[in-house]
RNA sequence: GGGCGUGUAGGUCAGUGGUAGACCGCUUCCUUCACACGGAAGAAGUCACUGGUUCAAGUCCAGUCACGCCCA
């Protein structure tokens, strides 16, 4: 009949054949003829040296089921993976391996060096991507990119040079974070700021005492300032002092900046180490001295010879301070040291101190762009999942400073810039010549457009990797030339990633989509939490809380995997709590499921396999109130999942799917369905399979989505199609009188369970229930006849209207308005019985308490829609009836003794 | 300092003004032929606190406390 099925299900032997399967036949590519409407996602490219971690796995699970919601619901969906060149990240990961052989990058030469970096990226490369096919991502492989593809590349000259021509890119001499160990530059967001505990030094400067939290500053400090309004240093105005250690006169100035508050009101001015003094170099005139090398170790070079200074040349800086502060005591020029908090930079990628430096650099002109990118937001073109997050993107975009794009790295895009160095006579000086020319072009030009010349020297930086990754949206479908995926997929829909990227890489997308494209490149983020351990705490490998994804691949199924995701994902967008526990409970599930299709398909007629679409009409054809009832409840769960989905709620829509498959399918309806299945009516046991098989394949449509790898092995169990290419349910139809009628037999079947466990009569079957119900509900409980007997496991169902001779020695309940008694002689333990009952007396007392005190409250009667008051007086009739009963049924049990 | 978020059963979390929910764990019972990765039943709540709005607040508003994150 069926081949068999084994009794638990095993993800690791279905899983990867499914995906080969599905790749080779191209089920994740867009049908090139297709009219139908296209639903684009471009994924957040990982990091090509990375490997899948469960951040990542969260994201795209998110986005696989998205787009294999909206194929099943018509769409010609396209989702465009891909991987990021990640500069910094890439070029330390290529360096540490260089270390292992004890060698520096600067051994191999930059282009040996790049040239390792490829092969590094062609070995590995292809890890993370292999490791998404695991999670079952249902990418677009033929379209896959790379940041630093041929296209890709194009695509970042283009917007440079664009951008330049526009005036919106500008070369200067800026004060730029800088980080010692990665010796390049980084944009303000790359820095991660910390409090930490420091000190606050003051020191003497002739007859002024500063303070500062960096003393070591001191050697290029070139003025003291103080505020206008300070009156204490009036005197001292225009004045020069001496700067202690190095001997060099330097102004007193006045400036708003400074606050007299700090510290003594006096700070020392270092413009070439602080972006505020700076700022006031820049505004007074001052010389600037810079005292430190790219590696972060104290150089003399522009400060005039000393002796009694000369060993701190070539210290590292915090050895420095060190001796500063030292020296400074020696000589009698330390005031005092003050505990202090203050905010110290990191490098995002190797936690360095940050080192505020002042060098030539590339910068985007941000203002316009932004300007942009806030309307699109304001106007409603792009929003924000949950919606709170348009705060802070807002916040953000409105207080850009100009991005620092150049790099001081190898690896990346080389800044398609030119500098002509006709008539340089001198190497030293690199960037400065005679011709003074910088030539922005695509490609590298003939000759120097103003002299002719045609020496020329291409700029040594690459950009920013977020420079790149700005483009993604388009860049991948093809530009900066106009191809046809360009033209029949931008913009892309919705683009899924966490909170912590929006200031790197959403806001840079929307400008520069709306700045080249002229349309926002998706019209929905959705924003989603990060994954953390059980405890809040962020996985990390120094903690030793990081969970595989790829080990609980293996270990629990993809969909396993998947499904714990999503069920946690909490309508705010909250951060997911994972736990072992919760991947159990979806494999578990995952098991459920496996088993419900096993018993089906056992009893389900030979191939080939009935194939009827889930959720036709429901009236009519003979079905039981059973098959009314699952089939209503398929259709309503089919609508609010979809709905679900619709509004970004797929925690609810798992758990929706959940409840329904296990606690309405598997609990109740299969267990119904056994009493035709086991009988030996065939057509009624015909009939109650189709239903059975009918549930089930809708259910998988439902499931898929969410676990991709079981629905589709089941699913081509009973069918040869595959089930991606399914229509997504959609038969909205409800039998609300079916419904409600089978929900008033479960609670009927639940309280006549309740009172045989706790009398102990649990397994056994009984001979008789009285039951005196209502006039619905005893249309129900004669149709529903069988149901009872076979569930609640009774041999005879007494109806009575009236309830005069109350049975001795029984167990009376109420469900809904139903009177209830089971007969228990000689199976009853009065003590028991007594306290049970009056434990349900005293509970039902007090809710009922409560209801006649609202009915009283001439507020509520007044006030409240006339529903509410219905409702509540039917309860407190119900639940009357129930006291009434129990009070009877109390005194029946003192007669039985 | 500014902003955002969270606080509900022992744990982890849902919850849409109108009877407080799930899973795990716990208690009792069940190896019955889809599944012990299972079934049945049950116990377990000061919905952080204080006020306010409302006939009615876990839910809306204000404040307080605790924790977390982001920005400066």
């Amino acid at each position: 009949m069926t081949e068999e099925l084994s009794k638990t299900y095993s993800p690791s032997e279905v899983e990867q054949k499914w995906y080969k399967i599905w790749e080779e036949n191209k089920l994740f590519t867009p049908d090139k003829n297709s009219t139908a409407k296209p639903f684009v996602i471009v994924i957040p490219p990982p990091n090509v040296t990375g490997s899948l971690h469960m951040g990542h796995a969260l994201n795209n699970a998110i986005q696989d089921l998205l787009i294999r919601y909206k194929k099943m619901n018509g769409f010609n969906t396209l989702w465009i993976p891909g991987t990021d060149h990640a500069g910094i990240a890439t070029q330390n990961v290529v360096e540490r391996e260089l270390k292992k052989e004890g060698k520096r990058k600067e051994d191999l030469g930059r282009e040996k060096f790049v040239e390792k970096i490829w092969e590094w990226k062609k070995e590995y490369g292809g890890r993370i991507t292999n490791q998404l096919r695991r999670l079952g991502a249902s990418c677009d492989w033929t379209r896959e990119r790379f940041t630093m593809d041929e296209g890709l590349s194009k695509a970042v000259r283009r917007h440079f040079v664009q951008l330049y021509n526009e005036g919106l890119i500008y070369r200067g001499k800026r004060i730029i974070n800088w980080c010692p160990r990665c010796k390049t530059a980084l944009s303000d967001i790359e820095v991660e700021h910390e409090t930490k505990k420091s000190s606050l030094w003051h020191i003497k400067y002739g007859s002024i005492i500063v303070a500062t939290t960096r003393p070591e500053t001191m050697l290029g400090d070139t003025a003291i300032a103080v505020n206008p309004k300070d009156e204490r240093y009036k005197h001292l105005w225009g004045k020069t002092i001496e700067l202690p250690l190095v001997g060099r006169m330097v102004p007193i100035i006045k400036d708003d900046f400074v606050d007299p508050s700090f510290g003594t009101g006096a700070v020392k001015v270092t413009p070439s180490h602080d972006p505020n003094d700076y700022e006031m170099g820049m505004r007074h005139n001052l010389p600037f001295v810079n005292i430190m090398t790219p590696d972060g170790h104290i150089t003399l070079a522009e400060i005039e010879k000393k002796e009694n200074i000369s060993m701190l040349e070539g210290m590292d800086r915090f050895a420095a301070r060190e001796r500063i502060v030292g020296m400074l005591e020696e000589n009698g020029f330390l005031e005092k040291i003050e505990d202090y908090e203050t905010s110290i930079g990191h490098c995002y990628r190797c936690k360095t101190v940050i080192e505020p430096y002042l060098s030539d650099q590339w910068f985007v002109k941000v203002g316009p762009l932004a300007k942009k990118g806030i309307e699109a937001v304001e106007k409603g073109e792009i929003k924000f999942v949950p919606e709170r997050w348009t705060k802070v993107y807002l916040q953000w975009m409105t207080n850009l400073r100009d991005w620092c794009i150049s790099r001081q790295l190898w690896w990346g895009h080389q800044v398609p810039a030119w500098y002509c160095r006709n008539g340089m006579t001198n190497d030293k000086c690199q960037m400065s010549n005679e011709c003074n020319e910088i030539i922005v072009s695509e490609e590298k030009p003939e000759k120097c457009p103003k002299c002719g010349g045609k020496n020329l020297v291409q700029d040594p930086d690459v950009f920013d990797t977020w420079f790149s990754s700005a483009l993604w949206p388009f860049s991948t479908l093809g530009w900066p030339d106009n191809t046809e995926d360009l033209t029949k997929f931008y913009p892309t829909d919705v683009l899924v990633t966490s909170y912590d990227i929006i200031t790197f890489w959403v806001a840079r997308m929307i400008m520069a989509g709306l700045h080249f494209m002229k349309k926002a490149p998706f019209h929905t983020v959705y924003i989603h939490g990060l994954v953390k351990d059980i405890h809040g705490k962020k996985m990390s490998k120094s903690w030793g809380n990081v969970i595989d994804p790829i080990e609980v691949i293996e270990k629990a199924g993809a969909d396993a995997l998947r499904f714990a995701f999503i069920s946690l994902i909490a309508g705010q967008g909250q951060d997911v709590k994972l736990s072992e526990e919760k991947i159990t409970e979806a494999r578990n599930f995952a098991n459920k499921i496996w088993n419900v299709s096993r018993f089906v398909m056992m009893n389900t007629s030979p191939s080939p396999k009935p194939c009827l679409p889930a959720g036709r009409p429901m009236e009519g054809q003979g079905e039981e109130l059973e098959d009314k009832w699952i089939l209503s409840r398929f259709n309503q769960t089919a609508k609010d999942v979809s709905s679900a989905i619709e509004k970004y709620n797929f925690g609810e829509g798992a758990r929706l799917l959940y409840e329904f498959v296990w606690g309405e399918f598997c609990d109740w309806y299969v267990e119904i369905a056994k009493i035709r299945i086991y009988g030996n009516d065939e057509k009624k046991k015909e009939q109650a399979s189709r239903i059975l098989m009918e549930v089930l394949q809708g259910s998988l449509k439902l499931l898929h989505p969410f676990m991709p790898f079981i629905t589709e092995e089941i699913y081509r169990r009973t069918q040869a199609k595959s089930i991606m290419l399914e229509k997504w349910p959609e038969n909205i139809k409800a039998d609300e009188t079916a419904i409600s009628k089978m929900e008033y037999l479960k609670t009927l079947i639940t309280a006549i369970r309740n009172i045989k466990a706790e009398t102990g009569t649990q397994t056994k079957t009984l001979e008789e229930v009285i039951l005196a119900p209502d006039d619905s509900e005893k249309k129900a409980i004669i149709e529903g006849e069988a149901i009872i007997k076979a569930l609640a496991k009774i041999s005879r169902i007494t109806v009575k209207d009236e309830l005069k001779d109350k049975p001795q020695q029984s167990a009376a309940f109420m469900a809904n308005n139903t009177k209830g008694y089971v007969p228990l002689k000689g199976l009853i333990d009065l003590e028991k019985e007594m306290e049970r009952i009056n434990k349900e007396i005293d509970k039902t007392e007090q809710e009922i308490q409560k209801i006649k005190t609202l009915l009283s409250d001439n507020n509520f009667i007044a006030r409240a829609p006339k529903e509410a008051i219905e409702k509540q007086s039917a309860r407190q009739k119900e639940l009357a009836e129930k006291i009434k009963l129990l009070h009877e049924r109390s005194i029946n049990l003192c007669g039985d003794k």
